[in-house]
DNA sequence: TACCTTGTTCGATGTTTTACGAACAGCGAA
DNA sequence: TTCGCTGTTCGTAAAACATCGAACAAGGTA
């Protein structure tokens, strides 16, 4: 009935710190964020990720949940992206500096998009 | 014997993000960074934290283990300091980033220090 | 030497996290 | 309506984590 509790975002007040580094302790997570980081909104089914589908759902989830990511829902599918300005107006210049090291090491190397580009 | 093994500490490159980010995901851990974060090196037992000193000594470990502290032996007693300069060569901008925000949100508040400053 | 202080290590425990496959629910198409 | 596709939720299991008290080890002190 309420499967999809149209998944709730928190605001800018009820995002924290320690939520938003253990998001980024999981190298599927950060590589996902890597992905997100083009700005460009992604289909789920783009998202590409060596692990089960209800453990990638996990992710996303922990991902929305601390406030990262942004999930919409367009008929059947969602849609994901990355909540950049917002994050930049509560933690101002972290995630630049965690994306410049997970560029630098590749962190979360094995997530990636289908090249299936047949959108935006 | 080895009870106390010479705190290993890892060197820049042996870093990663991940475990920097787990490490700073608990409130006690980001207190104890914060406390640090003045730069000057810390005796154990000025550091209060709520918890039993078997735990204190979990988190410094953790901390440690992260690259984030460096633990110096001096006779019975340690002292703990933060590697601010390793941090910031290996992780630019990360750590000023998060002080900045767990100063704001008063993360980990009830991680402290005695006031009985005998040092420095 | 006998004791005390200091911090680590050792179990033990309860909670959280990660992971999977199966079942389910919503939506569109046949 | 009956399928089929998509993503969430559920049930479960394994691993990791936070926490504590007790035991221990190393160094200083009496």
């Amino acid at each position: 009935m309420v499967t999809v509790k149209q998944a709730r975002h928190p605001g800018l007040e009820e995002m924290t710190l320690v939520a938003v580094m253990g998001a980024l302790s999981d190298p599927i997570r950060v590589g996902l964020v890597r992905v997100l980081a083009d700005g460009r909104e992604r289909g789920w089914g783009e998202l590409r990720a060596p692990v089960a589908k209800s453990t990638l759902s996990h992710h996303l989830r922990v991902l929305r949940d601390a406030g990262l990511t942004r999930t919409r829902q367009e008929g059947t599918r969602c849609f994901v992206e990355l909540r950049r300005e917002d994050l930049n107006a509560r933690f101002p210049g972290l995630l630049e500096a965690v994306l410049e090291v997970a560029r630098g090491d590749d962190v979360g190397a094995h997530v990636g998009v289908t090249d299936d580009s047949n959108r935006t």
